[in-house]
DNA sequence: CATGATGTCTGCATCGTTGCAGAGCATTCA
DNA sequence: TGAATGCTCTGCAACGATGCAGACATCATG
């Protein structure tokens, strides 16, 4: 049989659909005595509230959405595990969606009658899109930032500081008196807006301490994964003079570098020192394990959720930009 | 303003709300002329359907849910990666759930009023829940279990031969001569049933061989995480007769362990080798390299999304146990 | 010219639930 | 006694969309 209704266990218990609706909700005006029999009825039906029907009634389905590039990068993959438990504090569900970081999964999210509309609000971490067309798209569904870009003001965002922490990471080598300090992960092009902040913090930290930047040193990656951080390591190994040590703008890219560096018997930190940028779990558990910079992910999890039940409630301020805090994790991939 | 609904179009456009229906959905039955003349009003006010409400009407939702204990852990991160992929080409549309393995999350879901009515069908990888529980609730929405557990026939379910890939694994250091294989990560209690089809494997090819085990060698874990190896691993070496290899359940223990090997300065695999389960991408990065079994990820999820499908068209035969294929990749930790 | 077929378009009912207004009855108070 | 109050309970309308049956106009056919 369909699944039972409302009605269904009114006419069986002789009783109105509003009653019955009255005390699946546990509301007052029900006689103990009649709130027994009806729910006698629905455990005998095993009824179940169409939460779809629920939903449309009330105009809200207590679900945000997340939307993350991949999955399978752990960075996300700890950012989503916060996300969930800040959101379960305000009673909501989070919802979680992967793009590939494919700029046409994520438009598609945005777009007209997407499965975006399922939800109270969305957390996007674009990876591929843009400002614009994100402005572009007439989309009703409040929207909250995180990380991976900088847009103009448009939208609520929750970041940390890149440049800042890259000039600390960068910062920690220099002043080991490494001279040769490479740069794994810089992305010169439109949608690189992180990893060309990163690179800011990256030259910043020379220039205060008078260095030049030798720019051979700099290798881009159109992405932040293992295997393409290898292989930049071993196109830098390959060089005439090699780095003595090396940032990489995420913890995938360095794990791959580490692993480059291994196979080639270079020892760490002894002959290149690496640093990489998320602490993820992974690097406290590589060897050797690995130096990082820490961005606080339960507090972006935190704020972002926050501001954007915020912009649900329709109590949202203008458009802020979220700083979240960062620190250095010293292990020995870089220790003194 | 609130959101423009059809009705909210038909009146600016003149037309009646089932033609303005008609165009968004582009059936057929509408002048090019009138279609035109709709879709720029459509485009004035911005509309775009409510899917709540068009959800509620056709009884379907296109949303499969998945629930995972948890998503940092890299084995369920890669999964989900390839459901999505495998549910794209139904049509349907993945969200993400995680339980953290608390049991009582995991009942929340199937739970009178939970979420989970919202989806056409759940991919499910039950952990602390059990086979009773589950059949308990008479939930209507269809359920596929995935790997984790055996249930008794009531189910479908979707996993590899447990045993035989234990069995791959452990004979794989026995016949390389080690004659101290270390188990890490049996659980012997009522939820454990994944673990103890692996220390079954594990007993079996030490039989095949005539071997005898020592049950010192076998030490349990309550989850599969990378401390919990390390400690293991730890706890083992500090005995008069360490072990010479050391077949860990999942890769997450076994970079635990060999973690804990690195840093007691053991070489791998000359002193001790070490064997994993799962195949996750970290594992080819580690150093040394991790010698794992492979389950066949994406067939995993191409047959779990297929066989829900069926269920959700209410072509679904009775319950089926479908075993999935799985190989041995060997590399550093475990080379010969 | 009557008939039927075709092509457009409309209105009503409905999905399963909740908000709202009010009915019916008993109790209380002046 | 009559009105006022409070407690239960009910029925109608509505959320925003789609299924269905049918209205109406147009056209071709015999």
């Amino acid at each position: 049989m369909a699944r039972p209704t409302l009605r269904d266990v009114a006419k069986r218990a002789n009783v109105s659909i509003r009653t019955v609706s009255n005390v699946v909700n546990g509301y007052a005006p029900v006689s103990d005595e009649l709130r027994a029999r009806v729910q006698v009825v629905l455990d005998e039906v095993g009824y179940r509230p169409n939460l779809i029907a629920r939903n449309l009634k009330q105009g809200r389905t207590g679900m945000i959405g997340l939307v993350v590039p991949e999955l399978d990068v752990p960075y996300f993959a700890e950012l989503v595990r916060e996300v969930i438990t800040a959101a379960r504090a305000y009673g909501y569900v989070v919802m979680v969606d992967q793009t590939d970081g494919d700029a046409e999964r994520e438009r598609e999210l945005l777009a007209r009658d997407s499965r975006a509309t399922m939800f109270d609000g969305l957390l996007l971490s674009p990876l591929a899109i843009s400002a614009e067309e994100l402005r572009g798209r007439g989309n009703r569904v409040p929207i909250v930032l995180l990380g991976e870009h900088i847009f103009n003001g448009s939208f609520h965002h929750v970041a940390i500081d890149n440049v800042a922490a890259a000039r600390t990471a960068t910062g920690h080598l220099l002043e080991q008196g490494r001279r040769r300090v490479a740069a794994i992960g810089d992305q010169p092009y439109a949608t690189g807006e992180t990893a060309q902040l990163r690179t800011s913090g990256y030259r910043q930290a020379h220039a205060r301490m008078g260095l030049d930047v030798d720019e051979r040193l700099i290798v881009p990656t159109p992405r932040f994964h293992r295997r393409l951080g290898l292989e930049a390591m071993e196109r830098l190994l390959a060089l005439p003079d090699p780095p003595d040590a090396v940032f990489c703008y995420n913890d995938l890219l360095a794990l791959g570098a580490m692993r480059a560096l291994n196979r080639a018997g270079r020892r760490i930190p002894d002959d290149v020192a690496v640093v990489g940028i998320d602490d993820i779990e992974e690097g406290e558990y590589s060897t050797p394990s690995l130096t990082t910079v820490a961005p606080d992910k339960a507090e972006i999890a935190r704020l972002a959720v926050g501001v954007l039940i915020e912009s649900i409630n329709g109590s949202a301020p203008t458009p802020s930009e979220i700083v979240v805090p960062h620190r250095l994790i010293v292990r020995e991939s870089a220790a003194l």
